[in-house]
DNA sequence: ATAACGTTTGTTATAATATAACATATTTGA
DNA sequence: TCAAATATGTTATATTATAACAAACGTTAT
């Protein structure tokens, strides 16, 4: 079993940047960040953020390639995760929806396969870079 | 302006092969299936994607990094897809139902931003995996 | 304690995905 | 016909992610 509700230092650390950053992060970027701490190559970052989603701690935006920490509560261990993506700042925020998060995971495809889990990426420019 | 509905011949082999698979293909794959007709570099597979992306003709699955023709039409020029992907046999299925599209397309995000776009991807084990 | 097990770490190398930059060619349309 | 826009070819490089292996660490059961 995935038993951790401690998280080991690896974890932590990559946590910590995640959680601290005002936007999504990519691995490389996170690498960077770290490498005073003594973490050195990507695999220790990837392997930390593997866990850190399977944990729900972390979600990936898909299409982007980064990271974000995990807002949300409904979102119970990534099987339920939507974001509002702004294509001009790349600003991520989580969607906590409850209305949308139950329509979505009762939504079941008419050619019978029951989905356990989705992922829902909405664009647009947020109100900050529409005043421009 | 972006008027095609004639495709180069680069975009046009491209789309050929993506329309005859029976799942998801990447790029690179792409790349090495045109290779007998003369495209050669990753350039060109990417750059006919771009566009027959845009013009709708065909979708990107972000969480595979892979490509499929659009089969629906509620899709007009991508601005709202939604698939059902199998995480055991990787087949991808676009859905392509008018609640489900108008539902979203309709949601407004509390925080006030206006959503252009949407992609919405459902994960599970389709029929013929749950089989085995 | 200590052996056994699972998990985490460190490390080197490499694979897979995607873009930059620049020179030419082709198509479009005023 | 000539300028603009679009598409192509090509080489190089950037970015994202995994493979493979050895060592350390943390449990827990004997
Ligand atoms: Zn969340
Ligand atoms: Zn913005
Ligand atoms: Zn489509
Ligand atoms: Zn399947």
């Amino acid at each position: 079993m995935a038993r951790a509700q401690t998280l080991s230092r690896n974890q932590q650390i990559v946590l910590d940047i995640i959680e601290k950053a005002k936007g999504p992060l990519k691995a490389y970027s996170i690498l960077f960040n770290v490498q005073k701490k003594g973490i050195n190559a990507p695999q220790q970052i990837y392997r930390a953020l593997d866990k850190l989603i399977e944990m729900g701690k972390i979600h990936k935006i898909e299409s982007k390639n980064a990271f974000v920490a995990c807002r949300s509560s409904d979102c119970e261990i990534s099987k339920a995760t939507a974001f509002s993506i702004c294509e001009s700042c790349e600003m991520v925020d989580e969607i906590s929806d409850t209305k949308l998060s139950k329509y979505l995971s009762g939504f079941n495809h008419k050619k019978g396969m029951k989905f356990k889990r989705f992922n829902l990426e909405f664009f647009g420019i947020c109100k900050k870079c529409k005043k421009d």
